[in-house]
RNA sequence: GCCCGGAUGGUGGAACUGGUAGACACGCAGGACUUAAAAUCCUGUGAUCAUUGCGAUCGUGCGGGUUCGAUUCCCGCUCCGGGUACCA
């Protein structure tokens, strides 16, 4: 007689539902265990096979540790706001209220399909107001608290206030945005909105301006986890930044505690180390570079007379004779300029890049392209070089340089293609240049050292590339110079006394501005040849000289609308502009470039970087692709083609930190900084505070009304603020939220309504609080109840939550936990990712355009018909052999379907392993096999499939075998007439043992979550108890309460067989006993240097050397050993025994 | 690029602290039962060689190393999967 499997599971899911025997409530007389599922999204689309996967594992333990004796929380729920909801209600055109309660009734009953022991009593649905009401409620508690970074905990408002009343803002230290100083008595006199103002900054839920990730497609702005690559994650439409108000969580405060507390608990290292990487901590220092004045016209002037002989004797050095001829070949050039002249010429005429420019100008005997006299650059455009020709050049470039112009040379090719990198460079070289020239001048007129004339660039191969610095030291060169002692006499003097006045935020002190920049890689500080600014950086309008201005203002323009898409298009190029602006080095004193660049992020650090070529890759393309001096400062490194980022390098070329190490120098280098008062060691975060504003209608409400643009809190009384029943909730299409819409509804009596939602993941940031105590009218979980289940024991879900919901849940626990709300800091204690379960699709082979298909396991041999692969709908398929009716009855157009079989008739798919999706028709809906097979074979089917954790794809093909063991199990109680052959005989040593072995083994793999593991020891034992003929009640029951967890429909069915009146949920589970286990003798192979040759068997407790006698002894040993002596031979009691010859 | 994980028969996978590699299952082949099929049961199934038999050799992505002994530990690679990124 065949059992019907799906008869029983639909027999015991009623009386289980019937006799509530899952509601669970609290009992101080058993331990707590809390498993919980990530509670699932409802869709329209219902459950697939890979959805349940974890949903079984934590089944299996909630199940399993109730037998254990413990109180099992295990609840079940939805998580119903959000985007997709909406989006889906609105392709319908209905509302999402209506769909979603619909497609929560369709997973409920999926679920309940497959026999979860949920506790359905305590079942939370997000967008129900009685949940929702406890969402704006903790959200309040975000909204009235602040982090005292004194105690670094959350604290209540009201304390900060009190501080404020009685020592000003001066008073306390809180995690905040920026304001203004005030004292106590000034805050008293502050208007109740100008308070609001600056508590707005401190709240741990505050409003503040931002750019955010306006989609326009979608009607809303998007969290960046919502965005991938410039797009939507959902829907693939494109975003853009735009600046709004938003709603902001304080996450930021709760950086190093959210970091620390990870040690502690029992995830995957992968998972603690994507919340660290996403937390980002990075130990290093901050350090302030002083603006140098922008050269005035005055001193511009200045420095051109002492430099350059202008305009009196542009052409000295020139004797009448070689003059004239000059003057008329310099003449015949103009009017034959080449194209690449040409071209150049025109960006540089008539001073449009801000400095004055001669062509085919005359300088000692040569003929230059182009010169700005004022800077003394030449610039030379050269055609193909020869290696002759690079000789030629050298020497005219000695020349040149001796004459006091810089030489740089681009070839046409650079300039036909890259004109405006050209003309860049040149304009940097001409600026820099000129800033040296002053320096120079100062520090020529200070020290009486050699002149200008006399300082010559002396090395060939860069120096056309390479302006000199300030006292002659270029790279490589001059190392006498750069010795310690004369970079302290250039040590600005005010840097060495300044260290008790701390820097302000910005570079906006009197009289003196500076750039801050972050640094992980203080060590490196000798090293900086350049100061890049992010493009949005707000010093940048205000450095830039006047002869960059244009080209910064365009470049910036162009970076704040590129889209994120189009940045992250092309991050291999490079590009940038220079301000024309100088730093100053804070150790040397030298002259450092500041230049913009998009590679700067505005959001991370302090939006400006100290560019060090020698030790940053991107520092150093940037360095090559704009032609600025790399200085070296690594000893025995070559980074003449790459940077070198290590930290072990010893440094040189690096005044105080000369012959540290990296690591060495970070901490020498942050000292320094420290006492020189341009800096500090400083950690940063590249964590963001949590944006918690969306423009959308299907999301919990604010609980704040405006009054003179103050934002107020409802009192706890006034909750839940219900969603407003509106027909017409679609996007804006404005930044607004279809809430603005409202009407009646926006004006409360209090004042004006928040019209924004909170985002999808507020409701998920809290919910497995509210399971402990789920229908509390009174207060979001209660004392007792939160008391006794604390956190999460155990927490199953999939790895895509690793950073959004795991992060911000465990921040809104530890706000709770400071609050003094809950008693626990971390929600949850251990979780396990399941991995997904792919889709299997199969495939046919349409032959040309005919409705022919070739049968897949023939296409080798036809490789003269063309095919194409067609996806074909996997339940069609059994075992890759199609239904080839069902094909032809699956659309019109396969009507006629002719197939091209293999011998045996059969159509083979082709098959591939590919994501779950309708359009891949490889989607496996539970119920199907439910139906087929019952539930418990889907249950035990997906454990048997592999590792949980692991991604593997969904393969219906072995199944039967998981069948299979079912009605064997079932043939153990049944005879072939149906009727029962169980007895009550007393067992025998191997039937326990079988028993005890499965207890043990099952026990251990289910402690380790190694799920797929039992099923085959289920498998094992049933077929061992077959051999044994053993259908004893005794041994039997306990297996059944061993299968249970895993198998519950089949489990009860059987126990109830055995004339068990109460449920086998509610059985304890065996204890296993050693003394059944143990055998009495032992099975030792056999090994000759390792390799395994023959067997022995002897009794269990032989001692090693008796089982090494035996061993040597064996006649198969004489065989190996051929006459020799083992040299050593190792017995590993009960494992086995080896020989070395 | 960086971080994490993985690679074992025709397939999914097992081997938990280094100790008989391939448990359990699918598939396949052969057999029993049956008029036949399904279901069920039995046998075999890593590769190569030898097959009359005893068997032998190789084998856990590749190359080294440690060890009496390595799928397991170490070093260096290859490939695959996931995460993440101009993060200074």
């Amino acid at each position: 007689m065949e059992p019907n499997f799906r008869e029983i599971a639909q027999k015991w899911q009623k009386a289980w539902k019937t006799s509530g025997i899952y509601k669970t409530s609290i009992d101080s007389t058993r331990p707590k265990y809390y498993v919980l599922d990530m509670f699932p999204y409802p869709s329209g689309a219902g459950l697939h096979v890979g959805h349940p996967l974890g949903y079984i594992a934590s089944d299996i333990v909630s199940r399993y540790k109730r037998l254990k004796g413990f109180n099992v929380l295990h609840p079940m729920g939805f998580d119903a706001f959000g985007l997709p909801a909406e989006q889906y209600a609105i392709q319908t055109g209905r509302h999402p209220a209506d769909t979603t309660a619909e497609n929560i009734a369709r997973y409920k009953e999926q679920l309940d399909n497959i026999g979860f022991c949920y506790d359905w009593s305590r079942e939370v649905n997000t967008s129900d107001p009685k949940y929702y009401k406890w969402t704006q409620w903790i959200f309040l508690q975000l909204f009235k608290s602040w982090f005292n970074l004194e105690t670094q905990k959350a604290e209540s408002i009201q304390s900060l206030i009190a501080k404020f009343e009685s020592g000003g803002s001066a008073a306390t230290k809180g995690a905040c945005g920026e304001h203004e100083a005030f004292s106590a008595s000034q805050w008293k006199e502050f208007s109740e909105t100008k308070q609001r103002e600056i508590l707005m900054q401190y709240r741990l839920a505050y409003q503040d301006y931002s750019t955010v990730n306006w989609c326009e497609a979608l009607g809303t702005v998007l969290a960046n986890d919502e965005v991938k690559d410039g797009f939507s994650e959902r829907g693939g439409h494109p975003v853009e930044k735009r600046r709004m108000r938003q709603w902001f969580l304080r996450i930021t405060a709760y950086a190093e505690r959210l970091l620390n507390d990870l040690d502690g608990l029992d995830w995957t290292d992968s998972m603690k180390e994507m919340q660290r990487n996403w937390i980002g901590r990075s130990e290093g220092a901050m350090v302030r570079f002083d603006l140098s004045p922008n050269p005035s016209p005055q001193e511009r002037g200045a420095s051109q007379t002492v430099l350059v002989q202008e305009p009196q004797s542009p052409y000295h050095h020139a004797i009448p004779e070689v003059w004239n001829a000059l003057i008329s070949k310099a003449k015949e050039m103009r009017s034959n300029m080449t194209p690449s002249e040409k071209l150049l010429w025109e960006e540089l005429r008539g001073g449009r890049s801000g400095l004055k420019f001669r062509r085919q100008h005359i300088i000692d005997r040569f003929i230059v392209d182009f010169v700005c006299l004022s800077a003394g650059i030449v610039v030379e455009v050269d055609g193909e070089i020869h290696n002759d020709q690079k000789e030629h050049d050298e020497g005219r470039t000695v020349e040149l340089n001796r004459n006091g112009f810089q030489v740089i040379r681009f070839t046409n090719e650079e300039v036909n293609s890259d004109l405006h990198s050209v003309v860049e460079q040149i304009i940097f070289a001409c600026a820099q240049r000129k800033l040296y020239n002053e320096i120079d001048f100062i520090q020529l007129a200070k020290e009486d050292e050699e002149g200008y004339s006399a300082t010559p660039l002396s090395n060939s191969q860069n120096s056309t590339e390479t302006p000199p610095s300030p006292r002659g030291e270029g790279p490589g060169e001059r190392s006498d110079k750069a010795d310690l002692n004369s970079t302290d006499s250039i040590l600005p003097s005010n840097h060495h006394n300044s260290s008790s006045t701390p820097p302000s935020p910005r570079g906006e002190g009197l009289g003196e501005r500076y750039i801050e920049v972050f640094t992980t890689r203080p060590d490196t500080i000798f090293g900086v040849d350049f100061l890049t600014l992010a493009p949005e950086h707000e010093l940048v309008a205000e450095i830039t000289t006047d002869a960059q201005r244009a080209e910064v203002e365009a470049y910036v323009n162009t970076a704040k609308n590129r889209s994120e898409r189009e940045r992250m298009a092309d991050v291999k190029r490079i590009s940038g502009v220079f301000t024309g602006a100088f730093a100053k080095h804070p150790f040397t004193g030298n002259p450092i470039p500041v230049w913009v660049g998009d590679y700067v992020l505005a959001g991370y650090g302090t939006g400006a970087v100290m560019a060090v070529p020698a030790g940053d890759q991107r520092d150093w393309d940037f360095a090559k692709h704009f032609n600025i001096p790399i200085t070296e400062i690594l000893v025995d490194i070559d980074i003449s083609e790459a940077a070198n980022p290590t930290k072990d390098a010893i440094l040189k070329n690096s005044g105080f930190l000369d012959g540290l190490t990296g690591y060495q120098g970070i901490r020498k280098a942050i000292e320094e900084i420290e006492k020189a008062g341009i800096g500090a060691g400083k950690v940063n975060y590249r964590l963001r505070d949590a944006g918690f504003s969306r423009q959308r209608y299907w999301g919990e409400p604010f609980p704040i009304v405006y009054r003179e643009g103050a934002a107020f809190e409802l009192e706890e009384g006034q909750l839940p603020l219900e969603l407003p029943v509106m027909e017409d909730f679609r996007p804006t299409g404005q930044p607004e939220s279809p809430l603005a819409k409202a009407g009646d509804w926006l004006e409360a009596p209090e004042g004006k309504r928040e019209t924004d939602t909170m985002p999808g993941y507020a409701g998920s940031s809290w919910y497995f609080l509210r399971y402990m105590d789920a229908n509390n009218d009174e207060t979001f979980v209660g004392k007792e109840a939160e008391a006794y289940w604390q956190d999460v024991d155990l927490y199953i879900g999939g790895t895509e939550h690793a950073v959004g919901h795991l992060l911000y849940s465990r921040f809104w626990q530890k706000v709770l936990f400071d609050l003094g709300h809950v008693t626990t800091h971390e929600p949850f204690r251990k979780l396990i990712n399941q991995g997904m379960i792919l889709g299997r699709s199969n495939f046919v082979y349409r032959v040309g355009g005919d409705n022919k298909y070739l049968s897949a396991d023939l296409l080798k041999s036809h490789p003269e018909l063309k095919t194409s692969a067609l996806h074909v709908d996997v339940n069609m398929v059994k075992n890759d052999i199609l239904d080839q009716e069902a094909f032809r009855n699956w659309r019109p157009e396969f009507a006629g379907a002719e197939f091209i079989t293999n011998s045996e008739g059969n159509y083979v798919c082709g098959v591939e392993v590919e994501k779950m999706s309708k359009s891949k028709y490889n989607v496996v809906n539970p119920d199907d096999i439910i139906s087929e097979y019952g539930a418990d074979t889907l249950r035990l089917y997906e454990m048997f499939l592999g590792p949980l954790e692991q991604y593997k794809p969904w393969n219906t093909n072995g199944i039967e075998g998981v069948y299979r063991f079912f009605k064997k199990l079932w043939n153990l109680f049944y005879n072939d007439q149906g009727g029962l052959k169980l007895t009550n005989d007393a067992p025998t040593e191997n039937e326990l043992r079988t028993l005890h072995k499965t207890i043990r083994k099952v026990e251990e793999d289910i402690e380790r979550f190694s799920f797929n593991t039992s099923v085959s020891t289920f498998m094992i034992c049933v077929n061992e108890l077959h051999e044994l003929k053993c259908n004893k009640k005794a041994i039997l029951k306990d297996f059944l309460i061993v299968l249970s967890p895993y198998a519950p429909h089949i489990a009860e069915e059987l126990w109830s067989a055995c004339g068990e009146t109460s449920s086998i949920i509610n059985a304890s589970y065996p204890a296993w006993n050693e003394a059944f286990i143990k055998e009495s003798s032992v099975m030792y192979p056999v090994a000759f240097n390792g390799k395994t040759r023959f067997q022995i068997t002897v009794p269990a407790d032989m001692p090693q050397a008796e089982v090494q006698a035996i061993a040597l002894a064996n006649e198969e040993s004489q065989k190996w050993l051929n006459g020799a002596a083992p040299k050593k031979v190792i017995v590993v009691p009960g494992r086995m025994v080896n020989i070395v010859m």
